[in-house]
DNA sequence: TCTGTCTGCCCC
DNA sequence: ATTCTGC
DNA sequence: GCAGAATGGGCAGACAGA
C-alpha cells in the first residue's frame, strides 16, 4: 500500500466528526491492507513506531522541524513561526504548499525511514536528522508530507485514537461492532495494538479470544474518578474500603522466578518500561512467595535520615538512566501495593477487590523487608468515617485517599467509579482558590489555535518589589466560548511589551502581553518551589508555582493590587508544609 | 567542561 | 495531571 | 459516560555551541 493512499484516507477522516462514519473508514482501510500494513498503520495512527513499552523517541520536535520546514520551503523561521501563530501545526502548514513528489513511496518504505530517523543519535545527529527529515519530506507529496510531520510530532490529532481502532477492527472483521469486547479484552490484557491487529488478520477472532496476561507485557491500568468530599463519596459507593493515596509514581511489577534468570520488570502507568531505573527494589520484589506475579503499587522516595516521605518533586529524580546506583542510596524507595492482577498462572482480573486483596495479603506473610509491602486498607461505612481518614492522611503528608468498591472487579483500561479519588487541595475546601492577574496570553494549537489562544500566564503582586511575579500558566477550566472571549478581552489591553512591572523568566513570556488588570480564581492541588516562576523569589531562594492550575471564574470587583499577595501565598506555602 | 535549549504517547 | 466537547 | 484533545509544573537526557 502506498503511503500516499494511507495520508489520503487520515485526511478524509480528518474531516469526519462521527465517530460511527470514522470507525468504518478506517475498518476499510484496516482491511485492504496487508497484516503487517495493519500493524503499522495502528502504531503510527498512534503517532508511534511500536507498542508503548517499546517506546518511540525522534528526540526530534517542533523547534526542530521550524528549522527542517522553513528550509524545505525556502522562508525564514520567523516566517514560518508567524504562520504556525495562525493554523494548527507544523503538518498542517507544509500540507498547504505545493511541490513535485520525486518518489512513490510505500507504508513501509516511510516505516523504515522513520526508524532510521529514530536511531540517529550522538554529536552532530540533530543536523543529520534534519537532513533525513526533509529529504524524507521531499520525496513525500505534501499530503504524505503533513502525516509524516504529524507523526514525528507524536500526534497526528484526527479525531481518532486506540478505541476508534478497537472498533475498526471488529467492523473490519464481521461489518458491525459485535468483536469489540473480545478485541478491548485482548487489548487491554496485551497493550500493543499492532499485535492485536496482526493476529486477528492472520488467525481470526478465535486467536484473540485465546490471549490472555503476559508475564512481561503490561496490562492497560485501571484509574480512578474523583468526586469533591467525602460525603459524595460515600454516598455513591455505601459500603467500601480505603487506601492511602501516595504522591509518588505508580508501578506495574511483573515477576517471572520459573526462569532460570529471574525476571523482574516495571512498567510506568503510561505502560513504559522501567525496569532499569529501580534496581533496589529488584531483591525486595524477588522475597515474594510467588511463581509468576503481576501487581500495581505506589513508588515513593523516603529521607533515609528521618523515614519521611519525599514529596513528588523529590520522588521523580528516581526517573533516570544515569546514576541509578548513586541515586538509590541517597533516594531510597518504598513500594506499596495495591492491586494483584495475575498470580502464578492464574488472573485475577475478574475476581473482587476483596478476593484480590486476600490473595495479594497471602504472598506477604513472609516478607521481611519493608521496601515493599502491600498498602494499608481500612473499611467504611459513613462520610464520616471517610473524612476523619482522609484527615488523618492529610495530617501524615500524603496526598489523600482512594476509596474502593469491594466488590468491583478490576476493570483494565477503563476510568470509572469503582475506585474513586480524593485529593487534598491547597487547604482543603472547595473554596480555595487564588486570586491572580493576567499578564498575557500564548497561541494554541489544534482547535485552540482557530481560537487564537491556548493558554494565558497569571501572576501575583508583590509590594516589596512593587511588581507582579508568575506564579502558573493557564490552559484549562474554560468553556470554548470563553476562551474566544478572554482573547477578546486581551486583545483591548495588549500592550507590546513586557511592562517594567511584570517579573518573568524569558522561557514564559507570552505571545501577547496584556496590561496587568484582569483578575481571575485560580484553583490548584499544592504550591511548590519553582525553577521557572517569579512569585516569592529571591536570592535566598526559588519563587513558587502552582501544581495542577485551572481557572474557575474571574474577580471582576477586584483590582490587580487586591489579588492574592505574594506574602499571602508564602504564608499558603508555609501553611501547607505544616500539613 | 560548562551552559543553554529542546524534548518527552515523560512523570504527575 | 484537569477540564471540556461531540457523540 | 466514553473517547479524544486541549492544556499545566518540573524532572533528566541529549545535544549544540561556547
Amino acid at each position: 500500500m502506498k503511503f500516499l493512499e494511507l495520508a489520503k484516507t487520515f485526511d478524509e477522516l480528518e474531516a469526519i466528526s462521527g465517530r460511527t462514519e470514522i470507525t468504518k473508514k478506517l475498518a476499510h482501510l484496516l482491511k485492504t491492507a496487508s497484516w503487517q500494513e495493519a500493524a503499522i498503520i495502528c502504531y503510527i495512527s498512534l503517532g508511534e513506531l511500536r507498542p508503548p513499552y517499546e517506546g518511540t523517541q525522534f528526540n526530534l520536535a517542533e523547534k526542530s522541524l521550524i528549522k527542517v520546514v522553513s528550509d524545505l520551503l525556502g522562508y525564514t523561521q520567523e516566517e514560518i513561526k508567524k504562520e504556525l501563530a495562525k493554523i494548527s501545526d507544523l503538518g498542517q502548514l507544509i500540507g498547504n504548499y505545493n511541490w513535485h513528489p520525486k518518489e512513490d513511496l510505500s507504508i513501509i518504505d516511510v516505516y523504515k525511514e522513520l526508524e532510521t530517523l529514530e536511531n540517529i543519535s550522538g554529536g552532530k545527529s540533530q543536523e543529520e536528522k534534519a537532513a533525513v527529515v526533509k529529504k524524507l519530506l521531499k520525496d513525500l507529496d505534501p499530503i504524505s508530507a503533513k502525516y509524516v510531520l504529524r507523526i514525528i510530532l507524536g500526534k497526528i490529532r484526527i479525531g481518532f485514537s486506540d478505541m476508534t481502532i478497537i472498533d475498526a477492527l471488529s467492523w473490519m472483521q464481521e461489518g458491525d461492532k459485535s468483536l469489540r469486547h473480545k478485541l478491548e479484552d485482548a487489548y487491554n490484557r496485551c497493550a500493543d495494538i499492532g499485535y492485536i491487529a496482526k493476529i486477528l488478520k492472520k488467525d481470526g477472532i478465535e486467536a484473540i479470544e485465546k490471549m490472555g496476561c503476559i508475564v512481561g507485557i503490561p496490562i492497560r491500568p485501571a484509574a480512578a474518578e474523583r468526586l469533591p468530599t467525602a460525603e459524595a463519596i460515600v454516598e455513591k459507593l455505601g459500603d467500601c474500603i480505603a487506601q492511602p493515596k501516595l504522591d509518588g509514581f505508580r508501578l506495574q511489577i511483573h515477576v517471572d522466578k520459573t526462569k532460570s534468570k529471574p525476571m523482574v520488570k516495571f512498567f510506568s502507568r503510561n505502560l513504559k518500561d522501567m525496569s532499569d531505573m529501580f534496581p533496589d527494589l529488584v531483591d525486595a520484589v524477588l522475597q515474594l512467595n510467588v511463581e509468576t506475579l503481576i501487581c500495581e503499587g505506589e513508588a515513593v522516595a523516603y529521607d533515609p535520615n528521618t523515614g519521611q516521605f519525599e514529596p513528588f518533586q523529590i520522588t521523580v529524580k528516581r526517573k533516570r538512566k544515569h546514576d541509578i546506583e548513586e541515586m538509590a542510596v541517597d533516594l531510597p524507595l518504598k513500594v506499596f501495593i495495591f492491586d494483584l492482577l495475575y498470580l502464578n498462572g492464574r488472573e485475577y482480573l475478574a475476581d473482587t477487590h476483596e478476593e484480590r486483596r486476600t490473595k495479594l495479603l497471602s504472598i506477604f506473610k513472609s516478607v521481611k523487608d519493608d521496601k515493599i509491602q502491600a498498602i494499608d486498607e481500612v473499611k467504611i461505612k459513613t462520610g464520616q468515617q471517610l473524612l476523619d481518614y482522609f484527615n488523618s492522611m492529610i495530617g501524615q503528608g500524603l496526598e489523600g485517599v482512594v476509596v474502593k468498591r469491594p466488590d468491583a472487579i478490576y476493570t483494565p483500561g477503563k476510568r470509572n467509579f469503582n475506585w474513586i479519588k480524593l485529593k487534598r487541595q491547597e487547604k482543603g475546601h472547595l473554596e480555595d482558590t487564588l486570586d491572580c492577574v493576567v499578564l498575557g496570553y500564548y497561541y494554541g494549537k489544534g482547535k485552540r489555535a482557530s481560537f487564537g489562544i491556548g493558554a494565558f500566564l497569571v501572576g501575583i503582586y508583590n509590594d516589596r518589589q512593587d511588581a507582579f511575579e508568575t506564579v502558573a500558566k493557564i490552559g484549562t477550566g474554560l468553556k470554548d466560548q470563553e476562551w474566544k472571549e478572554l482573547k477578546k478581552k486581551c486583545d483591548s489591553i495588549s500592550i507590546g511589551k513586557r511592562p517594567h512591572n511584570v517579573e518573568c523568566s524569558k522561557e514564559l513570556y507570552p505571545d501577547v502581553w496584556v496590561n496587568p488588570e484582569i483578575v481571575c480564581q485560580i484553583r490548584a492541588d499544592e504550591i511548590t518551589r519553582s525553577p521557572l516562576h517569579t512569585a516569592d523569589k529571591t536570592e535566598k531562594h526559588l519563587g513558587l508555582a502552582l501544581r495542577f492550575p485551572r481557572i474557575m471564574g474571574y474577580r471582576s470587583d477586584k483590582s490587580a493590587f487586591d489579588a492574592t499577595t505574594a506574602k499571602e501565598l508564602t504564608r499558603l506555602f508555609e501553611d501547607q508544609k505544616k500539613k
